[in-house]
DNA sequence: GTGGTCTAGACCACC
DNA sequence: GTGGTCTAGACCACG
C-alpha cells in the first residue's frame, strides 16, 4: 500500500488516505482481514503527521471499512459485513455523481463514452 | 432556479450553489444566454450573504460555465463548442468517480446496476 | 472605425472604446483632424449606451488624444501637440509593462522573442 | 517581500498584490518553493484585510503562480516546465501591450527607445 | 440596479 | 498555527 498524496490538493490529506484505502479494498489490492500499516509507519513513510493518519483510520472505522484489533492493529473488514446496507449509493455519493455527470454532459461527453469510462473503472483490478 | 442549501453540510455553501447551477445547465433548466438571478437577489432569496453568492459566480466564471455581461449581469455561457477541449473528465472528476465506484463495489452494487443508475442520471432532463 | 466590444471582458466598455481609438490613431487608421463618429452614432451602431461612448470621448479629450469642436464634433488631435510631454512612458503604463514582462518571463518567453513581438506590434500599420 | 500599495489607485488592492508577487517571482526575489508570507501576516503588515490578501492568493493560485501546501501555507509554484503551454502572450496581455505601444508611438517614443526600455525591464533582477 | 471591492470580525477544518 | 468560509454592511464603478 503506497500512498500518493498531493499536499496542494483541495482534498484534505486524511481524506486522500481514506479514499486510497477504499480504492485499494475495492480493487482487491487490500484483502479482507489484511493488516493495514501502523499509524506511525504510514505517517513516517509519507512525511505527514500521525494525527492525520489516525483520523483517516478513524473515518474508515466509522464507515465500516476497517476494524481495529487491540493486538494486530487495523485490519480490513470483510466486505458488506454490515447487513443494514441498502445496496444503493449514499446520498452524498449520489449527489457527487450527479455533479460529475452534469459536468461531463456540459463538456460534451456522450452518454456512451461516459458509461464506458465508468465500466472501465469498475473493472479495474489489481493483478496479484 | 431554486436553490436547496444545506447549511450543516461539509460542502461550502458557495460550492453547493455552484454545483446546483452546473446541474441546472446540464439538465436544460438553464439555457445558454439565459440570465442568472442577480447576486443580490439570490442572496436575499436564499438567506445568505451576497459575497457567498458572488464567490459561487466567480468560480463558475473561472470554469467557463457562465460569463458576466457588463450590461445585464451573469448569463449562462454557450456550451463551449471549443475544439480545443480535451473531451474527457478532468483529473479531479475522474478521481472522485473512482472513489464513488470503489464504494459502490464494496457495497455490493453490481456493474450493471451502477451503470444503469449513471445512465438514468445522465438522461434526466427538465421538461420545458 | 469599427469597434469590437467584449461585454464580458473585465475591461470597462468605455475603456475598450478608448483603447481602440488610441490604437486607431497610432496605426494611422485615424488621421489627425479626422472626424470621429458622433456619440449617438457610435452608441447605436454598437448597441451600447450613449453615456458610455460619451465617457470614452471625455477620457480621450482629457488625455489630449482628441479635441471637441462645437461645430464638427470630436476630431483627432494632432500628434504630440502638447509640448509638456516628457517622451517617456507614464507611470501607469510602465508598471503595466513591467507586469506583462514579468508574466512573459515566468511563462518562459525569451527576451528576444518578447522584443520581436513588441517590434511587430510597433510596426503594425494600416494599409490605406 | 515588501508590498507597496496605493489605496487610491483604480487597480484593486488584491490585484496590486498579485502583480507585485508576479514581478517578485519574475525578478527572482521569490524563488520556487519559497514560502510566501501568511495571509494574516501580509494583511497585518500592510494594514489591509485578510480577505483581500486571501483573494490575491486565490487569483495567483488559479493562474498557477503559487500553490498552497496544506502543511505549510502558500509557496511559489515551480516554474511550470509544462510542455503544454502556449509559449505566447495571453490575449489579455497582448491587447494590453498593443495599447501601451500605441500610446508610446503617439507620444513620439521611437521603436528603438521602446525596445530598449523593454529589454531593461526584462533584464532587471534581484541581486541575491 | 448591476457586479466588484473592501472591511472587521468570526468560526471552522486541517495539520 | 494555517488557510477556508461566512457574515453584515458599506462604497464605488459601470451602464
Amino acid at each position: 500500500m503506497l500512498l500518493e498524496l498531493d499536499f496542494s490538493s483541495d482534498t484534505p490529506i486524511y481524506l486522500q488516505i481514506r479514499n486510497q484505502i477504499v480504492k485499494g479494498i475495492a480493487s482487491g489490492e487490500l484483502e479482507a482481514d489484511e493488516r493495514l500499516p501502523t499509524v506511525r509507519g504510514l505517517a513516517e513513510q509519507s512525511g505527514i503527521n500521525m494525527m492525520t493518519v489516525s483520523k483517516a483510520y478513524q473515518v474508515l472505522k466509522n464507515e465500516g471499512y476497517i476494524k481495529t484489533d487491540r493486538r494486530s492493529g487495523a485490519i480490513v473488514a470483510a466486505a458488506a459485513a454490515d447487513g443494514s446496507q441498502h445496496k444503493g449509493l449514499g446520498e452524498r455519493e449520489r449527489n457527487a455523481l450527479e455533479v460529475i455527470i452534469a459536468e461531463a454532459k456540459i463538456q460534451g461527453i456522450s452518454r456512451e463514452a461516459f458509461l464506458t469510462e465508468c465500466g472501465e473503472i469498475y473493472d479495474k483490478e489489481v493483478i496479484k
